[in-house]
DNA sequence: TTACACAATGTTATATTATAACAATTAACA
DNA sequence: TGTTAATTGTTATAATATAACATTGTGTAA
């Protein structure tokens, strides 16, 4: 079988919704708003999402147990995914910045071990949290 | 109340604990290593590591849902970790490179947001598991 | 030294997040 | 068209984390 071009149903399912939302959400949200399409049970959720992680058309923000879609057209940057989260509305975005970028992947330990895959969060407060 | 310069009971059995296993481990895990010392339940746990967080004696390993001990002995660090996570044997180290520290605490995003806080973690194959 | 405030504790129950196990169905392709 | 792998459906349960509330300990100031 060829590297699988087009999502399965549940797949596309999650997916748009994931999209429609445009912020962080997590999986039994998730859930709830999709019981009207068909699914019934987390792990059709959590199936979902898994592929969708994989193949880089959404990402987990670790941190707060939610999922977002990927905004890079290309889905490039997959495995290697940088977020700011404010800490008083917990607004997410995501950051791609190319020299950010290019330093995490040129990054090596004091081993010299040197990583392909890697998630930064930042914190802080957002504009328009830090000026109330 | 002064600020607390020494532990409660349960956050120095539950901090000596993660200190002796030396490698990250979960809230339940801790839980069951500790019911010997009078520790019954999860909720006990959980907020003694929330303070050991909170203080930077531990960290939490958000992708593994596990706490490790800092290893700077300063602490002072302990709103901005770097941790690499081998995929394979899933070995955990702290990294602390200055120069990367430098670089990320000094880091804004295209709007001017700074962070005073964040978590980084590098995945890939740790020495042992890429010779495999 | 007592009384206030706050931190920490103990306890039960429950919420939230995620996976195991197994049967059935669908889709690609040799 | 038969084979293989991916996907689905379903029930149950595991793993992670917090709510709520009563109680006890501890530092500090009146």
């Amino acid at each position: 079988m060829l590297k699988q071009e087009t999502l399965s149903k549940n797949q596309q399912i999650v997916l748009d919704y994931i999209e429609k939302v445009n912020e962080p959400i997590k999986a039994y949200s998730i859930l709830h708003n999709v019981q009207k399409k068909g699914i019934k049970a987390p792990l059709q959720v959590y199936r979902a999402l898994d592929k969708l992680v994989e193949i880089g058309k959404i990402h987990k923000i670790e941190s707060r147990n939610a999922f977002v879609a990927c905004k890079n057209s290309n889905c490039q940057i997959s495995k290697a995914t940088v977020f700011s989260i404010c800490e008083s509305c917990e607004e997410v975005s995501e950051i791609s910045d190319s020299k950010l970028s290019k330093y995490l992947k040129n990054f090596q330990d004091k081993a010299g071990m040197k990583f392909n895959k890697y998630n930064l969060e930042f914190f802080g407060l957002c504009k328009k949290c830090s000026v109330k």
